[in-house]
DNA sequence: ACCTGAACACCGTTCAAGT
DNA sequence: ACCTGAACACCGTTCAAGT
């Protein structure tokens, strides 16, 4: 309403700004959910962070869900490759770590990531390389898709798990006390310190070793 | 606006409708994010399923936020305790599928649950009882923590998977084809017949047992 | 071709008022 | 004590219009 509110640029530079692009939009989109959550995450604010009104925006991208499956892919294409010329162990903690840290630089936005499918041209093709390193590990046909599935639900909950042990998840909004949680429930209280941010890899590195080490892959020439 | 939208059971029945409860509500919530999604839970809405003002619902519930809380709480306590007279691995195979079938039950809410830090009283009793079996189980402190977040991961990302299995889930605006996909990835298109959600049971015990297996819990006496 | 601004049909939540 | 209805500050999206 106030004159604080209107854009001033109209005036003082006529035609600086560059025209809007995919490329533009998206990491837009990723700095102001990285800012502000994705409850924040409105195409309006995006507009205004562009410098162009909300609805220039729906002339590139058909809808807000079109932004979000754009940045899903681009998200997963950030996704380090380990080399093939490095054995199948390697190559599968390579692109397990990747994942995680490619998690861990977008806690607000994961969760999303992580409930889509990853059925567009982009996602099949990271998972492909999951299962191309299995299949080139020695598993037959039907090992490999279970322990593939196996792995891959495993590499997104841990994903999910770490990011809202960064406390960036939403927590009950009646948190049972520490004092409380010493009390009743001793045994969890005692685990608190293998719980702690610091502790995540060593735990991570865990339960994938277990599961490689099922799955027959860290054999005695390991 | 016009006379239609009007409800009409103020005439009808003056007094009719029982009052409003926390559990009243919870349950309505339940329904209607069953019938409609996260996307179509709205307040607005959900007063409309109660028969009154969407407003009163803040008379039980501080916000939106704090009903979701409640529901999360409502679900994990639904989750089915086996008996603690049973061993140790029959009781983790029990919780989880506990834990999968309430997933299963729920899949329009179970992705907000999932993110949801389990830190309620009602919570961390459910957490509590994974701890305490994997205590009763042998396994010292630092192990019993590490297998229980390793177990947690698995549990979490499981249960999220399947149900975007069963096609809940958001998927990409722009899907791979068919086609596409055993043109250019065989290997993934070759492994569908184990995706399908008839092998979603089989699957799921492979990686329960390669977990309670590299833990230790599966003996020579199983 | 690209962008704008008003408008529509929704949200969650606050508040003063009703019984 | 419990519920209402108007109001506020937001949403995503459509549409006709501007350059």
């Amino acid at each position: 309403m106030t004159a604080s509110t209107k854009k001033m640029p109209s005036k003082a530079s006529p035609t600086r700004r560059e025209p809007l692009s995919h490329e533009r939009i998206e990491l837009a989109a990723l700095v102001l959910i990285d800012m502000e959550g994705l409850e924040g995450f409105s195409v309006r604010k995006l507009g205004e962070m562009l410098g162009c009104e909300a609805m220039s925006i729906y002339h590139h991208f058909h809808s807000k869900a079109h932004i979000i499956d754009a940045l899903v892919d681009r998200l997963v294409s950030r996704v380090s490759i380990p080399s093939h010329d490095l054995d199948s162990v390697k190559r599968i903690r390579g692109l397990a770590n990747g994942w995680r840290n490619m998690a861990r630089q977008n806690p607000r936005f994961f969760p999303v990531l992580s409930l889509h499918r990853l059925n567009s041209e982009v996602g099949v093709t990271f998972l492909n390389e999951i299962m191309l390193t299995f299949r080139a590990a020695g598993l037959e046909r039907e090992r490999a898709a279970r322990l593939f599935r196996v792995m891959n639900y495993y590499l997104m909950g841990a994903a999910l798990d770490e990011i809202s042990g960064y406390a960036k998840g939403p927590s009950s909004l009646n948190p049972i006390s520490d004092g409380d949680l010493a009390l009743k429930f001793p045994d969890i209280a005692d685990a608190g310190e293998f719980f702690a941010p610091e502790q995540f890899d060593q735990t991570f590195e865990l339960g994938l070793d277990l599961l490689m080490e099922g799955a027959g892959l860290l054999g005695p020439a390991q």
